[in-house]
DNA sequence: GACGATTTAGACAAGGCTGTCTAAATTTGT
DNA sequence: ACAAATTTAGACAGCCTTGTCTAAATCGTC
């Protein structure tokens, strides 16, 4: 027998596969129905799988659920900072490349079939798993936001932006580019793309023009332009 | 008998105090437990009534929830206007008058128990319900947003605001002055007082920035509102 | 104090769910 | 093709929950 954690076959066949397959179906009937409404008999018709066999790999309800958040909040990171990669280190064209960012973060990691998923149940659950949802602000948001935050620094520094404080820039700039697609959100619905858009497209606007260097600098200002390595 | 629906007597007392703590229990612990998960014997113990007693009023658990959500959602209506009374529409301290609208808004509708609860309902059992909740969606941010947005339009005519959109502004607004409480907001909790007031303060600041009515103003430069009155 | 309306405690049936168990069938590695 | 591991279907006990019913107690009002 093969413990099997290895990428020796993709996709996963047999054992395997069936973990996976059971983790999705759970986590798509936990995200549905909240954990008290959730069923077994559900989970394991919606994953193609015999109910004992959820009980083989999983134990029991609420280490499903466990299993389930862990595996969300791995992969949502995992997104989140391959989007954080493409961040424009080196805009050419500063507000297109902004609203770029923004809408891939929407597309890929928040408006995504997992990112929906976590939302809400960090929203349902949070209060009743402390620990699990700790975890989840550790690894998720204390480690992505100062992560974007470095990005917008690094954008004051080569003079493109005029930012103080790049841990509140950062959170304002989700704020903002986020501001219309609230009420979807709550709701548990998926925004469609020309919303995404028009959100971002508003939503950096009205950042840049807080936080965009100007033409005109202030005293002792280094000056903007483009010049840098 | 009296049909009392009337405010004969404040408080309520006999039958209509009844239906009203059942009321009120019962959105504590749908909000707590979900839907699935709430315990018509425990919102009862909670109400301080027998569990025939919640059955004579209300039915039976889904016509409770409706009309839980309904209450909620007419007592936050409520709160939000009188909030949006508060708007100043001849500011004296632009920046300052915006802060304390911010923080109002935050106290009294968004973190209050009634906020609290009513978010969380419409988080978790949103898709359960979509005519419940396009009716609250009509009714709240239908009727809300609009109203905060004339507001800003009203101060953009006055020359206080140089703002295109107002109900664009509007959303922005909102997105830029809770920016800071988003994590908080999403696992339940409630955030300190001194909080509210940093995100509502760096909120106005980046909002002002982006659509004050500005003479000239340059990067590092301090905001011109400060100076009025 | 008396009357009708309301509330209460408790018992109850019907149904659903979790988690366990078994024995047979199937898959997997060699 | 064989043997071990895994999966399956189904039955099952135990528990909890909803919603109903009843008879007694309490409340509110005249």
């Amino acid at each position: 027998m093969k413990t099997s954690v290895s990428p020796d076959t993709f996709p996963p066949r047999g054992h395997e596969a069936k973990r996976v397959s059971i983790v999705e179906a759970a986590a798509s009937v936990f995200c549905r129905e909240g954990f008290a409404g959730a069923n077994i008999d559900l989970i394991s018709a919606e994953a193609g799988v015999s109910r004992q066999t959820v009980y083989n790999h999983h134990g029991d309800k609420e280490r499903l659920f466990i299993a389930v958040v862990r595996d969300l909040t791995e992969r949502c990171n995992a997104g989140i900072f391959a989007t954080i990669a493409t961040f424009p280190d080196q805009p050419v064209d500063l507000e297109a490349d902004l609203i770029g960012f923004a809408v891939r973060l929407n597309r890929n990691c928040i408006c995504s079939r997992d990112g929906k998923f976590l939302r809400k149940l960090i929203q349902a659950e949070g209060e009743r798993y402390p620990e699990l949802f700790a975890e989840w602000l550790e690894q998720g948001p204390g480690r992505t936001l100062p992560a974007i935050a470095a990005r917008f620094a690094r954008l004051a520094h080569g003079g493109h932006l005029a930012i103080d404080d790049p841990d509140v820039a950062a959170r304002q700039f989700l704020g903002l580019v986020n501001a219309e697609l609230q009420t979807t959100f709550m709701l548990g619905g998926t925004p469609r793309e020309e919303d995404v858009l028009r959100s971002a497209t508003n939503g950096v606007r009205t950042f840049l023009r807080a936080f965009g260097a100007r033409r005109n600098v202030a005293v002792g200002e280094r000056h903007p332009v483009l010049a840098e390595a």
